[in-house]
This record gives structure tokens, sequence and C-alpha cells, in this order.
DNA sequence: CTTGAGCTTCCAGTAGCTGGAATCCATATC
DNA sequence: GATATGGATTCCAGCTACTGGAAGCTCAAG
């Protein structure tokens, strides 16, 4: 298989598919023109790979999820406690993201919007107290 | 006022605040030293970006934002349009890793933890349908 | 005079790609 | 055989918003 119908067959971006075999995640062998000559296990781990960032999996997180796929010898919480600590992050995130949307909501319900420069929003960003 | 007093004030680092000025948001007068001579206008400013950026506007949306702040003949209209966009965008964005979060969280809750090799996370991320 | 803190500039690196240029290969048509 | 086109290759640069570090200047205290 070439780059474009892998790229097209496990939904990952030839572009992408160059650099995750610039930084090791993947090592395609190559045919006699140059060109990367992919195998069905290539496929597979760009598809796992594809999967684990939609997941918001960090490419090291990728890394070392692959090698323990590939490591029978494996306990399941190595992998769980990678996933409890992503996890953990994405709520943080989400706590953030929504401490700031519930700020910004009120300040956008309170701006008129109109024709007039009064505008809460702004007078929210300037009245920041300064020691 | 050298940068480490308005850093401390404005709650922006000092590596920020250059930057800042490398970029074109702030443009801080020079003492004859060389140093940065800050005036209170400046720390004001830099106190309108810090409080913008941790409400997550990016930093062109800083820059719009204080010149919608500077100028007077400004309408409202204008700054709750960028407020809204950003608003949708972290709505957007909470979405997408609710949705993660949801998968990851039962993945974990199905994972066992152990010292066994199986491992429901790997299975899904490997089990990803390939065309 | 020396020491240390604080300031300066500049360069490089972070995460994870993405765009673009220049060039090569493969296939089909004329 | 010439050529046109699509897909492959490499390499370099750029994106966001900083952050770290090195080399060197300034200032205040002892």
């Amino acid at each position: 298989m070439n780059i474009g119908e892998v790229a097209e067959r496990a939904g990952v971006p030839p572009k992408t598919i160059r650099y995750y075999e610039d930084i090791g995640l993947i090592c395609p062998l190559r045919s006699d023109n140059g060109y990367r000559a992919f195998q069905p296990k290539d496929l597979h781990k760009l598809a796992f790979l594809g999967r684990a960032r939609a997941l918001g999996f960090s490419i090291e997180d990728c890394r070392t999820l692959l090698a323990l796929y590939d490591d029978s010898t494996r306990e399941s919480a190595q992998v769980k406690q990678i996933a409890e600590e992503h996890l953990h992050q994405i709520d943080e995130k989400i706590a953030q993201l929504q401490s700031m949307r519930n700020t910004l909501a009120h300040l956008v319900e309170a701006c008129q919007g109109d024709h007039r420069p009064d505008c809460p929003i702004l007078e929210d960003l300037s009245n920041t107290l300064v020691d």
C-alpha cells in the first residue's frame, strides 16, 4: 500500500503519517522506487494512533500505548494509569473552560451589542485590579 | 517602573511582557540605561491583556479588543461579536472534551487495572475499523 | 571593588502538525 | 518518444503563545 491508500483507510493525512515516521512512531518498509510500502500492520498502527489521538492522548502517551499494545507481558494497570491521568487532565481542562464560559456568558449577556461604545465586556477587562 | 515590578503587579511574567512588546501589543518607553520604563498606562494594558488571555481570547483577539478599548467611537456590537464567537468556540471545545471524557471514562471503568494484560482500553484503540 | 539581583538581547525549543517548493515516479494518451 | 497528470519524495518554514537559557550590561549594597 502507498501512503495515499493508508491515509484514506486509516483516516490519517499523508503529512501526518510522514511526521509519525519522522518521530519514530512507525517505520514502514520502502519499495525500490523509494515509496513507503505499508503493510497491514502499519495500517493497523495508524488506525490505533488516529483513535488514540482522537481521544486526546499526547504523542508520547501514544508511543507508550503502542508499546504496551505490542507487549504481551504488559499489565493492564499500566494502561489504566495512563488513561486515568489523561482523564484527569481532561477534567481539569473542562473545568477551566467551564469557568471561562460562565464569566464570558455573563459578560456577553450584559453587553447591549449596539452602536454605542458602552461595553461591560471591555469594562471587565480593564477593571482588573492592579496591586 | 521596571519590568519586574509591572510583571508582579499585572500578574504577567517578564518574558511574556517582552514577547508582547515584540509582537507590538505594547510599546513601553525606554530609560537611558536601556531598561523599559513602564507607565501606568502600560501596566493597565498588561492587566487588560492578562485578563483577556485568562478568558481564553487569542492574541489577535486581544489586539483587537485593546484597539476597541482605545477607540471611543467603537460600537459595543463589535466587542460583543468577538466575545460571542469566542464563547462559541469554547462551547465547541467543551463539547469535544466531554465526548472524549465520556468514552475514556467508560474505558477506564471497564479496565481491571491489574497485573494481567487484558485491557479494554487497548482493545478499543486497536479495534478501530479500517475500510 | 566585588557581589548579586535584575535588566538587556538573541537563539532555540515546546506540540503536533500543515503548507509549499522542488523534484522524482508511474501511468495513460497522442 | 513526448507529454500531461497524479501521486510520491525530501526539506524548510510557519503556526500559537510563550518559555528556557546563555552572554553580557546596570544598579545598589556592603
